[in-house]
DNA sequence: AATCCCGGCAACCGCGGATAC
DNA sequence: GGTATCCGCGGTTGCCGGGAT
């Protein structure tokens, strides 16, 4: 049989948590550590307390080296990146952010972030037919943070050499409609579609700096997911370019049939010549105070759908 | 001064994977 | 191997305080 039930959930306390109890937990854990077991932890610290509602304050709240107040703009930015390679989760990027919580970093994307994020968010679309096949939509949203807004709305789209019958379509603005509810569902789908190898798959890319940031730290996820859909469409490379910035967002033929590259092989390491390429415009980006972060996605689509 | 509205945040809820029995 | 529970996560709710009316 199972274990021993979790809790009573007719005699557990539930709302808000007072200083006594604060304290009381505090000093459990501190004497006694949490024993890897929360349901039983609120019994021997005599909490009447359900042991999920424990670690939930004391993983938020409680624990040391606890980080509360404004997030810095680097802290932003990191958010952002993350944000748009990985979606909503939280956990992953709080590990990224030491001293915060995923539920801070929740709360403060919904309450603040966003907006910020959404503010700058601009639509591109690109179909580019691949062999007659295939029809592929890139949504291409450049989101700033700040007053960067209208230089990534001047991000122009150039189609460079193309060893492949490729035809580009693009404009800016327009069918966003539902943006404002639902980024987290466009934003974490651009990820997660792609990964799950949904028809309609998107990709994702982490914000870049303008200023020639720290622009390789998320890239493997972006491989990872780029890779996936490759092989998924039968896509060859495409590299995009922002303001300077080369971002390779598909993985070649030789790294089709594996979602990570063997240790010690990326795909920046890819030969192939760049397909399409994004350009950023504007006033040249780089002597920006701002940071310029860019997001975008790619979605196929069989034509027989459209 | 009273009421309403809204934003921020802490806490809860429910789900899925992991694990113990 | 099957079942019950634990654990961690993400989504959602509800309370509270401050600003607007």
């Amino acid at each position: 049989m199972g274990r021993a039930p979790c809790c009573d959930k007719a005699s557990v306390k539930k709302g808000p948590w007072s200083p006594e109890e604060d304290s009381t937990l505090k000093e459990y854990i501190h004497k006694n550590g949490t024993g890897g077991n929360w349901i039983a932890l609120p019994h021997k610290a005599g909490l009447k307390r359900c042991g999920k509602s424990c670690r939930l304050r004391w993983l938020n709240y409680l624990r040391p080296n606890i980080k509360h107040g404004d997030f810095s703009d680097d802290e932003d930015r990191i958010i952002c990146n993350l944000f748009a390679t990985i979606g909503s989760r939280w956990s992953v990027i709080a590990a990224q952010l030491p001293g915060r919580t995923d539920n801070d970093i929740k709360n403060y994307w919904n309450t603040k972030l966003k907006k910020k994020f959404m503010q700058g968010l601009h639509h591109y679309t690109i179909h580019i037919n691949h062999h007659g096949a295939k029809k592929m939509q890139l949504l291409f949203l450049a989101a700033s943070s700040a007053s960067a807004s209208s230089e990534a709305a001047s991000l122009s789209l150039q189609h460079l050499s193309s060893p492949h019958d490729y035809s580009h379509h693009y404009g800016s603005g327009g069918s966003y409609g539902s943006a404002n509810n639902s980024s987290t569902s466009l934003l974490s789908g651009a990820a997660g579609g792609l990964l799950n190898g949904e028809h309609h798959q998107a990709m994702s890319a982490s914000c870049l700096d303008s200023g020639g940031g720290s622009l390789g730290l998320y890239f493997d996820e972006l491989c990872a997911a780029a890779t996936t859909s490759a092989h998924g469409q039968g896509l060859g490379m495409e590299s995009f370019v922002f303001g300077g910035n080369q971002l390779l967002a598909a993985g070649a033929g030789n790294q089709l049939d594996q979602q990570y590259g063997p240790a010690g092989s990326s795909c920046y390491d890819e030969e192939k010549p760049p397909l399409v390429s994004l350009t950023g415009g504007g006033d040249g980006a780089g002597g920006t105070s701002a940071s310029s972060s860019f997001f975008y996605g790619i979605s196929y689509s069989n034509d027989n759908e459209s």
